[in-house]
DNA sequence: ACACCTTGTAAAGTTTTTTTCCAAAAAAGA
DNA sequence: TCTTTTTTGGAAAAAAACTTTACAAGGTGT
């Protein structure tokens, strides 16, 4: 592994970090900017700057979070999601024992005022954390209320008009694919 | 949408419920086996059947799970880990609140048993589902005591033998990725 | 001034994914 | 029974995505 010099770091060093190419970092770190000085490298104090200059330079989206079970309370509870230059506004549930409670800085609502609160305030995403069977219904609400975006946990093909864009995550999938990949791979061993 | 005969639904039809291609369907299909009949389709029933049958031919791993927290909680009492044939021998924690309660049927317990139980237990798979700080000495633990693959939810580069498996899940990126998404194409509506 | 690094980017190469195409199989109508 | 229609499975082609190679240009140190 290539060692850092004082304040700089290659991409060759970078990559090594990564597990990348040098041509891979450099090709990716280029797409948003020139960030290096060439014969030296990146410097580290001002590489960094430049990427969370880039990443707050991309414009604020507020959304909701709608299920506050476990794991919509994770979601709420992790800080990833401000760096990403996103602003929880408000999360809903249907549960009127957490209706009125507090994550953090966030409120959870009755999943009645959803759709009023959409249009008052403008939200643009909403994060899906609620049950397979309540799924549909409640992006069809965030939908017609006016949402760009749903970030989906529930195992179900959410069907939504084309300009809406729906990012799903299906944590029994990410499993099977770990699952299938083992497995190919002690068979190819035996084999 | 091309409509359901009785009984039958031939791969056009499968593709448009999953917003695929006919051809998508057939190929992905037809990589485990044979299931349709030609000038058919697939029976509804007979294809349940084969891709549950192929589902179970897969050999059973068993697991752990570690970090009872939201998110390990949310996953432990998510029932679509059973369907890719997938056990949750136990969870671990280090948390002496947690520990001994159950989860459904799985029992949460010291993460100081850990090793001796994957080594007694023949474990091969570890969910990570703790804070980021402790992540890398986790898995460090699990690979030791001889787990195969790791599914990490903590936004962490775990470094692990090439010959033990690692798919990554970080949240944030996910929605970094959809926000990425729909910044361009707000983008790209107005130029 | 010269030798030596290392970037940014274009071009080439590779891999992966998707689509197209068609022989063969099944059903339905003539 | 024979022809037409439908639809699969898989081969081959096409397209897309991703990586690597290659190198001019920009910087550093002697």
């Amino acid at each position: 592994m290539p060692k850092a010099s004082s304040g700089s770091i290659s991409s060759e060093n970078l990559a090594s970090h990564l597990g990348l190419s040098d041509a891979s970092v450099r090709r990716d770190l280029a797409y948003f900017g020139k960030f290096g000085t060439p014969g030296v490298g990146y410097k580290a104090e001002e590489l960094k700057e430049s990427i969370l200059a880039v990443m707050s330079s991309q414009c604020l989206y507020r959304g909701v979070l709608i299920g506050v079970g476990n794991l919509g309370a994770a979601l709420l509870a992790y800080k990833g999601l401000k760096l990403a230059n996103f602003d929880i506004a408000a999360a809903f549930d249907r549960d009127p024992k957490k209706i009125g409670k507090t994550y953090g800085s966030v409120k959870i609502l009755d999943v009645k005022e959803l759709a009023h609160f959409i249009q008052q305030e403008g939200i643009e995403v909403a994060i899906l954390t609620v049950p397979a069977q309540s799924a549909q219904a409640v992006a069809d609400m965030a939908v017609a209320a006016g949402v760009k975006g749903i970030l989906n946990f529930a195992p179900v093909n959410l069907s939504v008009p084309e300009e809406v864009l729906v990012s799903q995550i299906d944590l029994g999938i990410e499993l099977e694919s770990l699952l299938y990949f083992l497995r190919e791979r002690t068979h190819s061993a035996v084999s």
